[in-house]
RNA sequence: GGGAGCAUAGCUCAGUUGGUUUAGAGCGUCUGCCCUACAAGCAGAGGGUCGGGGGUUCGACUCCCUCUGCUCCCACCA
């Protein structure tokens, strides 16, 4: 077959998917081979393809394609997650571009126009999975809110909520005013910021009937104005809180603030009198030691509140604008209040000073603009403890195994400290909470029944004494959705309808899937959740191996980001490149738990590889056998040195494989075909000009041609098939994929060995050839000593344009030691004997030290009595083949000096 | 505040239980080459004493301690 002069990746790939795909060849059924699973980590289904995913889904696709070929049935179910907050705020957005605001809509009509959303923007990123060649078993395509998912998800709520480990609860929760909606401690990002710090007058209120006993002051006057009365002060990053302060805390250790012991004071502007309480909470060392407390609006003051029960004001609209709870500043957005209520305290004189100060904000992971308000709300809880047992042991036993193994610690010290996960969101894209509450009398306790749809909910509400004539219309569901990870916790069972079908064929086929390749920073959001939900539903593992990917960075280090449009768009890099270069570029610098610093010229190197590969075959391809012709003594020797090798090398691709080496194995495969096959075997068996090649060595050849094109099909999957089709005519329906991965014979180190023998010398004889500026096209006489392996010979010859014969050079030559041989290349005329002294001179040198330090080892009374058999022998074959190199190099000398 | 990790050629990284001729790779750099597969190429070369200090050992890049510098994770100090 005719082939471009040029790779054209465009023409290739385009054409092999569509056939990959019309033969269904990544398609998966049960059979009795043993399976290999893995599930894709759901993209969101309205995203695009970034670089993380093309790292990602890249490794995954070198796993899946390499044991498909090992002969395992793989399966790699793809997908897509509704990620209901993203989501959500993208269609929110959407809509107000059409000025259409969310609270005028139903929930229907909201969904509808998220749905025609998903619709429209859903499915792109998996379309653009296929170019970068991954074999998703596409028959099998799942989404998170499709109905065998959320079927499961209901069932797993009901399941849970019978068992008791769901509950309703009045918590502090982590509020984003942007989506209104709670978010997990998870779902919460601090940011270092600079912000400031106010100190505020807090006048007592008691100094009448309750004087004030300014106890541990010394000397000069404090909290006292001009008017003689006292206050004391306060520090605080929010002023915009102190409409909610229902007290004021000190500890009771502290001296300084004694003489407000049982008083009362006023809160500034606000003018409320609150109590001022004790709490060893209070660090005396921060501000002045004195503490506003604001039960709604902070945590650990909503503790201090339980504990000292005190009254708590919730001064904050969902909006996180102010409410009318808070008297003042009504309907204001809270860091509107924040600026305009020091300039309020200032002309109060209520102000003391402000400070720079650097604290940590809360941010809403999906919404990085919107900084987190704490918020006492009601939510539904899902109790961790009971999770954190069974999902520990798997992971500190070695039944999962993380690569790197250090995400271990992380991962016990997340589940050893676990707070109950709050799994409801005030979202309407999501799985609707499958609650229904009762009607209750004004005052009364919220009454409500959980289950898998309205029939059953209203059974069950019937059964309850007083409602056993409810009506379904009484019912009301529960309007919140739940947190997008509760579906995806179950995505390695529910793609194979584990949940709502258990244990049906598939599910006992395909699980517990083999590897999961994920980054570290979803390890708590998911994998240790979907750990939990393996072992709760399937008592097993979901999966045997958890590759963590590093964050791809550009090569500054910095994280790719729009923002800094440090981004490339992979589709872009694709048509430039081709899927296979993008693909090799990410792989090459893709050391396991290593962030990636991305760099163009990898991919660069991807293509030149494909280059190489391609005009390799074009050679290859274009020889004619001559039938006539006996294979040469090189060539004989060539094989036989590759075939060793060869084996040797799918030998280490397979350790490499098997300890998550993929950047390694690749690396091992590169050079084997660039630098071994093309470099020297190729350039050794060669026929020249106009000639043909003998049967065997083009036999050989192609052998080992397949297996390279093998070797390297599941990380280049488009060329490698290309290649593979060319070679000859193959049956219909035939494909490289599945083929067998090459499986390593037995070799023989010493044939490589030997080998490496004959090309150290033809490097040394280029090199001098190349420091006398003698071209390649001229012949030169080599002498070589009798212990150089004869058999070498002819490859030598032939590689380094020489002609070799045995024996002490006599006239001028230059020379060179290969392990304890000597080689001469005779240059009359050509040399330069002070030169040569010079360069000898320093090489006995080198060698002389060598030797000094290698019999200092030897003389060492410790070193002879200590080290094991095999290193002293190590040290005394050095320094025989040391002497007999220093011998050699003064043979030279004496011959120079004549 | 707690925990984890990293520091090896210009860059990115290997270096597997301490001993395979006084450290390897890829890329980049330098030199010479358009020779009929490939200039996206060929051939050759140079480049580090393994962050600093101390210790264990016959022997340490490899183990221990310490210092310095970076990264990440967790945590309710206003």
């Amino acid at each position: 077959m005719e082939l471009d002069a040029k790779y054209n990746p465009s023409s290739v790939e385009g054409k092999w998917y569509k056939y990959w795909l019309e033969k269904h060849f990544f398609h998966s059924t049960p059979d009795n081979r043993p399976a290999y699973t893995v599930v894709i980590p759901p993209p969101n289904v309205t995203g695009i393809l970034h670089m993380g995913h093309v790292l990602n889904e890249t490794i995954q696709d070198v796993l899946v394609r390499h044991a498909r070929m090992k002969g395992f049935n793989a399966c790699w179910v793809p997908g897509t997650d509704h990620a209901s907050i993203a989501t959500e705020a993208k269609v929110v957005n959407r809509l107000a571009s059409m000025g259409i605001k969310k609270r005028d809509l139903t929930r229907e009509e909201f969904l509808k126009y998220a749905w025609e959303w998903k619709e429209e923007h859903g499915g792109i990123i998996l379309e653009q999975l296929k170019r970068l060649g991954t074999s998703c078993d596409w028959d099998r395509t799942a989404f998170t809110m499709d109905d065998v998912r959320s079927e499961s998800v209901m069932r797993v709520f009901v399941d849970l909520y019978e068992k008791g480990l769901i509950y309703r609860g009045l918590r502090m929760v982590n509020w984003d005013p942007k989506a209104q909606t709670v978010l997990s401690t998870e779902e919460v990002i601090y940011r270092d910021e600079k912000s400031k710090l106010y100190y505020l007058r807090y006048y007592v209120a008691d100094t009448d009937t309750n004087p004030v006993k300014p106890l541990g002051i010394e000397g000069e006057v404090l909290h006292q104005d001009a008017d003689g009365r006292w206050y004391a002060v306060v520090a605080t990053t929010r002023p915009e809180t102190i409409m909610g302060d229902t007290a004021m805390c000190i500890n009771p250790k502290d001296p300084k603030n004694q003489w407000l012991r049982g008083h009362k004071v006023i809160v500034p502007l606000v003018n409320r009198v609150i109590p001022v309480i004790e709490d060893r909470y209070v660090d005396i060392e921060f501000g002045t030691g004195c503490l506003k407390v604001t039960p709604a609006h902070d945590v650990n003051d909503y503790a201090l509140g339980k504990a000292h029960n005190l009254q708590t004001i919730d001064i904050f609209n969902p909006d996180g604008t102010l409410s009318p709870e808070a008297g003042l500043y009504v309907g204001m957005d809270r860091m509107d209040v924040r600026r305009q209520i020091a300039v309020d305290l200032e002309k109060a004189s209520l102000f003391e000073k402000v400070e720079d100060y650097d604290n940590k904000v809360g941010y809403s992971e999906r919404n990085q603009d919107t900084a987190v308000e704490p918020r006492l709300c009601r939510q539904w809880f899902l109790k961790m403890k009971h999770f954190a047992d069974i999902a520990l042991p798997p992971v500190l036993e070695g039944k999962i195994k993380f690569h790197p193994t250090k995400y271990v610690t992380t991962y016990r010290n997340w589940l050893e400290n676990i707070q109950d996960w709050c799994i409801s969101r005030q979202l309407w894209w999501g799985h609707r909470i499958p609650a229904w509450f009762l009607p209750v009398a004004e005052g009364e306790e919220e009454r409500f029944v959980v289950a898998l749809n309205e029939a059953d909910a209203l059974a069950k509400a019937r059964q309850i004494k007083g409602y056993e004539n409810l009506t379904a219309d009484a019912l009301t569901r529960d309007e919140d959705a739940l947190d997008t990870w509760f579906s995806s916790w179950l995505w390695p069972i529910s793609l194979f309808d584990g949940i709502n079908n258990p244990g049906n064929k598939e599910i006992k086929y395909y699980y517990p899937t083999n590897d999961l390749v994920t980054g570290p920073d979803i390890i708590f959001f998911w994998v240790a959740r979907m750990i939990m939900a393996g072992e709760e539903y399937l008592n097993d593992v979901p999966f045997g191996n958890v590759y963590f990917t590093g964050i791809v960075r550009d090569k500054l280090g910095r994280k790719m980001s729009k923002q800094l449009g440090n981004s490339p768009d992979p589709i872009t890099l694709i048509e430039k490149y081709g899927a296979d270069a993008v693909r090799m570029g990410m792989l090459l610098c893709s050391s396991a738990g290593n962030d990636i610093l991305y760099d163009d010229s990898q991919v660069e190197q991807g293509r030149n590889f494909c280059g190489k590969m391609w005009n390799a075959f074009r050679l290859v391809n274009g020889w004619k056998v001559d039938t006539d012709a006996r294979q040469s003594e090189s060539s004989a020797l060539a094989v036989k040195w590759f075939s060793n090798l060869l084996d040797k090398t799918i030998d280490t691709v397979d350790d490499h494989f098997n300890k998550f080496r993929i950047s390694d194995a690749l690396m091992a495969i590169y050079k084997l075909f660039w630098d071994e096959f093309c470099s020297w075997y190729l350039e050794i068996v060669k026929p020249a000009y106009g000639q043909g090649i003998d049967i065997e060595t083009f036999n050989a050849t192609k052998t080992f041609f397949d297996k390279l094109l093998r070797l390297v099909h599941p990380f280049m999957p488009f060329i490698t098939e290309e290649l593979w089709q060319s070679m000859e005519q193959r049956a219909e329906g035939s494909t490289i994929m599945l083929q067998d991965y090459p499986v390593a014979g037995a070799f023989d180190n010493a044939v490589i060995d030997d080998f490496a023998i004959a090309q150290e010398t033809v490097a040394g004889i280029r090199n001098v050839r190349q420091s006398k500026n003698l071209s390649p096209k001229d012949s030169l006489k080599v002498l070589i000593d009798k212990a150089f392996p004869k058999y070498l010979v002819p490859v030598v010859a032939k590689l380094a344009n020489v002609e070799i014969s045995e024996g002490e050079s006599r006239s001028a030559a230059v020379s060179f030691v290969i392990g304890t041989t000597k080689v001469s290349v005779e240059l009359a005329g050509h040399i330069n004997a002070e030169e040569e002294i010079v360069k000898l001179n320093s090489e006995l040198e080198y060698q002389k030290k060598f030797l000094a330090s290698v019999r200092g080892k030897l003389s060492n009374a410790g070193f002879v009595a200590h080290a094991p058999e095999a290193v002293i022998a190590v040290e005394r074959k050095k320094e025989s083949d040391c002497l007999e190199r220093i011998a050699t190099i003064e043979a030279s000398l004496n011959a120079l000096k004549y």
